[in-house]
DNA sequence: ATTTAGTACTTGACATTACCAAGTAGTTGT
DNA sequence: ACAACTACTTGGTAATGTCAAGTACTAAAT
């Protein structure tokens, strides 16, 4: 799959599933693999970089099944950034498809 | 207009434009812009880039209105760049649109 | 007890692509 | 001459995803 075209959505993607409810960084990696491929050394860095911007709290937690997982909590400037994004988003996707549609009409 | 969306989508509209018919380089910005904002300078190194790779031919033309104009024309493997694309962009973008929604009706 | 597999996170070097800004230059109308 | 529009070029910068390698903990198999 194209790389160019996951540029920004993945720090949608992290958002909405963040906001959803608390993730770690390890099954956020496995959710968003549902539904696009990625790799862990993309998701970290996002949330690394979400949490710098202040779009998310973490804490820690232990596990029964591995080491400590870290938690990500989304912010009310979080949720602010996710509601831009997706707005955003629909209307940058709306655009090209309702394009796409009309070139191949032809 | 989050510039990130842009990246790889911007190569696929202008491979479906000149698909369309041969054009040249301020025509497509123009062309471009009418869908997503756009700079000149993206544009112009696109279409240097897919010439490179072998996906446009290009020929210079006088024009009535202004300097010589170089037009672009779509080779065999532009075509099949531009399918891929294609596909590739719209599986992606059903992916996101498709969480998206349920992600919507929790 | 040691190895293997699965869980969990980190990070540095790299590649790609869009933006900005400034520049060059032809044509037309004032 | 000058301004406005047409037309193309390019160098520096910013942003973000990939890859690869590494650290470390737990549980199950050998």
């Amino acid at each position: 799959m194209n790389t160019q075209f996951k540029k920004g959505v993945l720090e949608l993607l992290v958002l909405v599933i963040v906001e959803e409810k608390d993730r770690y960084g390890y099954e956020l990696v496995a959710s968003v693999s549902k539904i696009i491929d990625v790799n862990e050394g993309t998701i970290y860095p996002i949330l690394k970089r979400l949490t710098n911007e202040g779009y998310f709290e973490n804490y820690l937690e232990e596990s029964k099944e591995g080491p400590v997982r870290k938690y990500y909590h989304i912010t009310a400037a979080g949720k602010k950034r996710s509601e831009l994004l997706l707005t955003e988003w629909k209307s940058f996707s709306t655009s090209i498809n309702d394009f796409i549609k009309r070139s191949e009409k032809k």
